[in-house]
DNA sequence: TGCCACGACGAACGAGCGCTAGTGAGCCTT
DNA sequence: AAGGCTCACTAGCGCTCGTTCGTCGTGGCA
């Protein structure tokens, strides 16, 4: 099928007509390289060179290239975990927010394929206390996630061996979407969520209706 | 569950004494280097503390650090090619080539996890035309994948929408093991190949038994 | 019109990188 | 005992990196 694309092209348009610089453009230009090269891959004159601009003049706008790493590791986990917050409701049958929980989830991972690829990547190279924090974050989730499966488990609503294991598995499938997704694909963020969630539930034993 | 372990230093054990130096000694080191801090965030310099040994020493046993990351990937990528034409009869039904598929995928990804990290991370480091060359074996295994569970469904024993979106689904599911598998954990590698059978085959619609 | 804040710039820094060349110590062979 | 080979070493190369500093042109405001 040529519904996706594998072209890492997808993410970058290289800035024809320079355009005033702010805090947020240096953000968005240093997101996609990261994203294409990884962070020790990328030199801050790359940057630069994208923006139409020396160096140096970089550091008008940010800290340290290390900040820009963080900030955008900071962004990206803490917004994964505020949808989760904001689309679960703990009072829906364990099913429903493992749907919901699932579809935003991809969806996130379909319309911000830059921030995923930077933060699987590259969370790493944040120096300490930041790892630690980041990690601590992806680990939140991924415990929220397991436990409305051992939930749907417990209720005879799901069936798996192990709900850790399942956790695991759903997650990074989701995630790797980020990998493939072409925005000029045939399939739009919304389709591939509703697939993904068929996915998901089937990990995670659900009954065929 | 305390089954798993997240923790990075499985990866590695700083060799205490002195051992013979080799061209697979000098490769090792670097993969577990590649594996840990990636290409780009790995120093030669690094490779030779680990092998207690001053940087010039590693070129009596290499050509360069493009040749170490390349060697790496390229024995990992055939790699997978080999496992799966060895273990995947085309004679056998569908749903038994995506069973064995699976479980050589899953077994090779947790039996050689350094070899999965760096492949995953840092190919699109490598130079052309190696990036091309590495990238179709890739593109090899997907495709081959993808038949195999569009038989399936042409032959009613699978159901799914898309057997391309299904397959890249299972095959990062498969992938993402070697980010979380501990030999230290509770699970043998033989345990998590077949619960991630079961999966995939759930993904693909299988029907239950 | 004069002033000032903003920000892009050239120059340059120290450090680290991958890699090369030449040297000399230890070993095997004869 | 003498020779040659293997290989780890010191020294140092050219380069790029992230980052800092002081300058200077420009646009908004008094």
């Amino acid at each position: 099928m040529s519904a996706v694309s594998t072209n890492p092209a997808d993410l970058a348009e290289p800035r024809a007509t320079r355009t005033a610089l702010t805090p947020d453009v240096v953000l968005d230009a240093a997101l996609t390289l990261f994203a294409q090269r990884g962070y020790h891959g990328t030199a801050l004159s790359q940057i630069a060179e994208v923006l139409r601009v020396r160096t140096p003049s970089l550091y008008n706008h940010m800290g340290s290239k290390h900040d820009l790493l963080l900030t955008i590791v900071d962004r990206a986990t803490a917004g994964v975990l505020a949808d989760f917050h904001r689309v679960v409701d703990p009072a829906d049958p364990p099913v429903e927010q493992l749907r919901k929980a699932t579809h935003v989830y991809v969806h996130r991972h379909v319309t911000h394929r830059r921030e995923a690829l930077v933060v699987n990547r590259d969370t790493g190279s944040l120096a300490e206390p930041a790892v630690g924090e980041m990690q601590a974050r992806r680990r939140e989730h991924e415990h929220a996630l397991r436990a409305v499966i051992a939930a749907g488990v417990a209720a005879g609503e799901l069936r798996v061996e192990s709900p850790a294991l399942a956790s695991f598995a759903i997650r990074e499938m989701c995630v790797s979407v980020a990998r493939w997704f072409s925005p000029h694909g045939a399939l739009t963020a919304e389709q591939v969520a509703d697939q993904y969630v068929e996915f998901a539930l089937r990990v995670a034993g659900h009954l065929e209706r």
